[in-house]
DNA sequence: TCTATATTTCACCAATCGGTTATATAACCG
DNA sequence: CGGTTATATAACCGATTGGTGAAATATAGA
């Protein structure tokens, strides 16, 4: 809800031309033109990714003659980094909480007594 | 390329509605009805965006009499974590080939000699 | 069995997306 | 100036997305 850059900087990194093309820049700034190269399409179809990857503050763009290069911005990337960070704890060293949910429900699958959405309700006894 | 599942783990974290379920299953496993409650749309949406989260594989879906609840799966989170982790030099300490490389942009903007075509080097010297 | 609850599927819709070709703009160069 | 190069914009197109309401499905329970 009161996230609002997430939205575009994650849909930026959900196309494989868009990440392949943060890739390239990773090595250092280029021009449109090498951006494209690699791929099989259009100039215009690169364009619009790189429109989509500055909108999403991904990358920069400049001015050089008649190049546009374009260079890494890695404020978004680490803002993206951040959200995820969050969940770390989930893949990491975590699996005491979340797996002791899963194998208690697991375990009690079929021993509803107390209403049917008492198995939700546990959610609340969430003591760390 | 060469990834094929970045796409929708990208893709279905790019929904704030998305972010705000994983973000509530966070806290332990939920109903679809409760995970529906904070936000205004019917419970088709809320079905359609949990289908979306479990074939990015970000959440697993179980079985409990008529409750279908949803929970964690942090191992699609870990992949894209792991994706940008490759980028975290940018925005940490590695300023120093990048920043360089900016800096001396913008010191030869607009003398373009020796040092300006070491600017844009990297678009290869193609020889044709 | 019949009914209530939880959830999904269906059919539809408008908006966005990712691509195209054709055209326009901007800057260099001879 | 005129031509070439680099890039962007315009108009268009089919596929996907994110939502809807209505109907179907699954399970529990009186």
């Amino acid at each position: 809800m009161q996230s609002t850059s997430l939205d575009s900087t994650f849909a930026a990194l959900a196309d494989p031309t868009r990440r392949a093309i943060l890739a390239r820049l990773a090595q250092g700034e280029t021009s449109v033109t090498e951006l494209a190269e690699p791929f099989a399409m259009s100039m215009p179809a690169i364009s619009k990714h790189l429109k989509v990857l500055e909108k999403a503050g991904l990358i920069d763009r400049g001015r050089e003659a008649q190049y546009r290069p374009a260079r890494l911005n890695p404020a978004a990337l680490k803002s993206a980094a951040d959200w995820i960070e969050e969940y770390r704890q989930f893949w990491e060293h975590s699996f005491d909480r979340l797996e002791a949910y899963l194998a208690r429900l697991q375990a009690g699958t079929s021993e509803g007594e107390q209403t049917s959405n008492a198995k939700r309700n546990d959610r609340k006894d969430k003591e760390k």
